[in-house]
DNA sequence: CGAGTTTGACCTGCGC
DNA sequence: GCGCAGGTCAAACTCG
């Protein structure tokens, strides 16, 4: 894909043409039109994981560095105050991120979505103006590399990329509560937002999960928050008995995924999740959502 | 006193 | 090569 190409390259029209169709499901929010903004890939990346769960999921949420309008993701603002959108529990998504992370086939991950299938360049310059950063190439390497200059990396060798998983909330919480523990390692401010960025930890040892959490700059009521890698233990919320933080490394609390009244099914991800799997939907509260517990969720 | 946060410096990659 | 921006480090600091 050319760099014009790719800068009016828009995900959803890509997987509406190249997968929505094939697969037989149908996501209303997966559109273009200026009425149906979503900066939402997590129908996308469930149902492609759902399909390919050898590929990593990756989101577009990163595009707002000031490229959001290069995805036609303008009226963000307007999907959240719209009321005919669903608020749901991350746990869909969740689990579609942390399939292909722990999936054991794909010991190294890569990225999934390729020009042919989604539009997604796996270039790290191609990934910048995707607004995905070219240190995500790397995997493994924790701490990144010593102060001193040094590197874990060999010149030359191409950096992978932890699984990421993106999402955007409105809650006036940055930091969300996702049962696991974090430190904060750093913060930097962002070109074009007022709001700084702050990068997390996972406190536990020899865990190399990290989040970024930044507020949206075009709706400062949504905090955009990235998950990068996966997490090598249980929730320390376990110990503490509770059950959504057992099954659910992502927040549970407000997250907003868009939903259509006229198609409310395939919308909704915990109840395309049950048809997926022979079960019968069912309305839930959101610290109900603790079944079915998805196998990938359970570390290896 | 340990755990977590703050913050300026440093490192790296990319575009020009 | 230089400047910029994103990401990370680590000493100093805060808090319970």
């Amino acid at each position: 894909m050319s760099n014009d190409q790719n800068k009016n390259y828009n995900p959803y029209n890509s997987f509406d043409q190249n997968m929505g169709s094939q697969q037989g499901f149908e996501f209303p929010l997966i559109s273009t039109s200026d009425d149906h903004v979503h900066n939402y890939m997590n129908p996308f990346m469930y149902n492609h994981q759902l399909q390919n769960p050898n590929h990593d999921v990756l989101s577009f949420t990163n595009s707002v560095h000031g490229e959001m309008d290069q995805y036609n993701m303008t009226n963000a603002t307007n999907v959240f105050d719209d009321s005919s959108f669903d608020r749901q529990v991350i746990n869909e998504a969740g689990f579609a991120s942390t399939t292909a992370a722990e999936n054991p086939a794909t010991p190294n991950s890569t990225v999934s979505f390729s020009s042919s299938e989604a539009g997604v360049e796996e270039d790290s310059s191609k990934s910048k103006k995707l607004g995905l950063d070219p240190h995500d190439q790397e995997l493994g390497d924790v701490a990144g590399k010593s102060k001193k200059g040094s590197t874990s990396k060999k010149k030359g060798e191409k950096k992978q990329r932890e699984a990421r998983f993106a999402f955007m909330t409105k809650s006036e919480v940055d930091n969300l509560e996702d049962g696991y523990r974090w430190r904060k390692y750093g913060q930097k401010a962002v070109k074009n937002s007022p709001f700084p960025r702050s990068y997390y930890r996972c406190t536990s040892q020899k865990c190399s999960v990290k989040k970024r959490i930044e507020r949206s700059f075009e709706d400062p009521s949504t905090v955009i928050t990235t998950y990068e890698g996966q997490h090598n233990h249980h929730s320390p919320a376990t110990l503490r008995g509770s059950a959504a933080a057992m099954l659910n490394p992502f927040p549970t609390q407000d997250l907003i995924f868009p939903s259509n009244n006229n198609n409310p099914v395939s919308s909704n991800f915990y109840t395309q999740y049950l048809i997926n799997h022979g079960q019968q939907a069912q309305e839930l509260l959101p610290h109900q959502y603790s079944s079915p517990l998805p196998n990938f969720f359970s570390s290896s």
